[in-house]
DNA sequence: TGAAAGACTGAAAATCATTATCAAGAGGCA
DNA sequence: TGCCTCTTGATAATGATTTTCAGTCTTTCA
């Protein structure tokens, strides 16, 4: 069901654009809904390649832009050199636990630290758009 | 007087690895410690031109990347696809507050943050080796 | 129905930042 | 002086991402 209704706004959000839904973004997008991980573009085309052997790399460049503007998808940057791309709709918004072992990231929202960012922005009168937070370490498996 | 002890530690940096002191890694440090925004290689590059016509942009890479293992700068990501390089000696830890209108990045501390942010990998059983957080905005002089 | 206008696509070329390669150039020291 | 090693600049290579381009598919609407 939340997957009906990201499927929705895809559609919405091409239509109103004046986009056409086709097989590869229903595809690609299918694809990304179905895992949790933060993948990049690369791992997302292997991943759709294996259900359609003609679907080419540009393609997927495309959508992953497409649903970040659709708000269904968000860029994240853990630093490893490759942009990764997480689910938006129905995520609020939270920062990262990456584990530089394993590459897990944990998602975490700690309302506390959200208030004493916003009063530290007001304190310098910056008007906030957004902001990241990563904490990099060692998960509790890695630790061995 | 910040720089002579920058420049001691870089030589003694270098000696103890067996490197040479050459006039390229003084110019370019030179250039580096001479002002407090935070360069990318190729902005750095651009100045150090000015100065040594014939230097190589691999040479200021190769510095940069020197400096960050001498504990003299340290790499910083403000999302806009370029590595940038701030002072790490004499600077503690802190944060960025960064103008999405201008560019430019202040440096911030909040210990309560900072506090938190121990907390909150605790609770998650992480063992954390460091982190970053990035506040996006627009400064009061950019907001018109 | 059918033709023009656009949107889409995959392949391949192009970018951008960064790194590696390589041959030539120094520095230090036996 | 000679040799070993470190350095350097130019250039090629890399890796992630974008753009280009020519061919396809859809939609529209006459």
């Amino acid at each position: 069901m939340t997957d009906h209704s990201e499927r929705k706004i895809f559609g919405d959000f091409l239509a109103e654009k004046g986009l056409r839904d086709t097989a590869q973004r229903e595809l690609i997008l299918e694809e990304f809904l179905r895992r949790e991980q933060h993948l990049t573009a690369e791992e997302l085309y292997d991943i759709v390649k294996q259900r359609d052997r003609t679907i080419g790399q540009a393609t997927v460049y495309r959508v992953l832009k497409l649903l970040c503007d659709a708000k269904l998808a968000r860029e994240v940057d853990f630093g490893d050199g490759a942009r990764r791309y997480e689910h938006e709709f129905g995520h609020e918004h939270h920062d990262h636990l990456v584990c530089t072992s394993c590459g897990k990231a944990i998602e975490v929202l700690d309302p506390a630290i959200e208030t004493l960012q916003r009063a530290l922005a007001e304190r310098y009168r910056f008007t906030l758009a957004n902001h990241e937070m990563y904490l990099y370490g060692t998960c509790p498996e890695c630790q061995g």
